[in-house]
DNA sequence: CAGGATTCTCAGCCGCCTCTCAGCGCGGAT
DNA sequence: ATCCGCGCTGAGAGGCGGCTGAGAATCCTG
């Protein structure tokens, strides 16, 4: 379970990765709004722990922002203030649950799991390439309307190439990422591009999965 | 707006009582769980403040037994204690807030004011799945029109994967929170995955408890 | 304490999935 | 045009994940 803590206090912040940590997550830390921002936008978290007042960007305006982009990780709320508007303010913005300073440590790893145990009750989010969509939480695939069957390697395989679509991506890359190993025969690749192929590709159309010879692969597609 | 209070203490009850008329709420008090389920039940409030420990029925009780009745006032609990469970427990009991003592006095407010803003526009009664219908506070399952008898851990594993149908789960997730323990020989999912097919799966109708090799298990359904 | 329900373990079976291999096609370079 | 080598594919073996029946252990209830 991945955290990001999006604190300025340092000693604050370091405490709380110590305390977190030694509960089993694995936390990362930003210091202030921007750079919370950014790593929540690219890291994955299943939870964000937000301040409110942080250099550039407010807590708020995070939260706000990451709503805004259809970004639906947990968010928990910490302020020094501990006016209702605040609160209430601060769900409305779609923060998912809210401590004020000074705040029980074991009060705030409840919260953490409960929001954790909750998990996607909001949107997941789907990956598109093209006419392509890939759920990771329901482990589904759709080509346009029709849903598509893959095997647990074929659903891993295009999984990573959904996410670096428009990138050719290299045979060792795919076997480091997909089959964990780098010194098997790349043979096994081509043969699982080729089963892909055969589900995804869509007959007389131009192909998705192209071969970019001598490099490796490239999955054509503007979503995203 | 009126607000029941069930509180043992004396002192604290009246010291609520006293600080929320002042915000100009209207404000009755239950000392012990039965006359607070008895007020509650007759008492059209708009909000209920349960103190969790209570003579002669426990706050989790009184709430439990308010949904089974299909009553769905908010319910805002307080507790001493302050681990997950209790918190967790709580929510799923159908509180719709949980805070722990000592809490600050303004944050109360602020929470009772978020709960009256959302106000009744309560939880479905039932979790749905398909044709497939779960009702956690009466534990009663039906299939359709039918009812489905279910022994306590298939009632309790249904209900996982009705509260995440459309999604995979997997053995673990299961595992953690239907069994508690996450070591144990995922061979016993696979057991009771069995049984509930034979008792939800109509024949000859696609499966609605469907293998996902490699992955899991996924409930399908569009309720909800 | 007896009887039944429920939970869980175990072993065997089945079938899908994975991967290897060998042969072929085709692209690019000379 | 020819050759070399990368990539594609069909076939098949083997492994492994998942399912199930049987039965032991445990809990519940009267």
């Amino acid at each position: 379970m991945r955290i990001l803590v999006v604190e300025d206090e340092r000693r604050m912040a370091a405490a709380l990765q110590r305390g977190l940590q030694a509960e089993g997550f694995a936390v990362d830390l930003a210091h202030d709004g921007e750079d919370g921002l950014h790593q929540a936008r690219h890291g994955e978290y299943d939870v964000v722990v937000l301040d409110i007042m942080l250099p550039k960007i407010s807590g708020y305006n995070v939260c706000k922002q990451l709503r805004a982009e259809e970004n639906w990780v947990p968010v928990l709320m910490l302020s020094a203030k501990d006016g209702e508007y605040d609160m209430a303010d601060g769900l409305d913005l779609g923060a998912d649950d809210y401590l004020t300073k000074p705040f029980s440590y074991v009060v705030l790893v409840a919260r953490l799991r409960a929001l954790l145990r909750r998990g996607a009750n909001r949107r997941p989010a789907v990956l598109r390439a093209g006419d392509l969509a890939l759920d990771p939480a329901r482990r589904r695939v759709t080509r346009g309307e029709t849903p598509v069957e893959l095997t647990p390697r074929e659903f891993a395989l295009l999984e990573f190439l959904i996410r670096h679509h428009d990138e050719v991506v290299s045979k060792t890359e795919i076997l480091e990422h997909v089959w964990d190993t780098f010194d098997t025969d790349p043979n096994v690749v081509e043969v699982y591009v080729g089963y892909l192929r055969r589900k995804i590709d869509v007959p007389f159309s131009r192909n998705a999965l192209q071969t970019v010879r001598g490099a490796g692969y490239r999955l054509a597609g503007d979503g995203g």
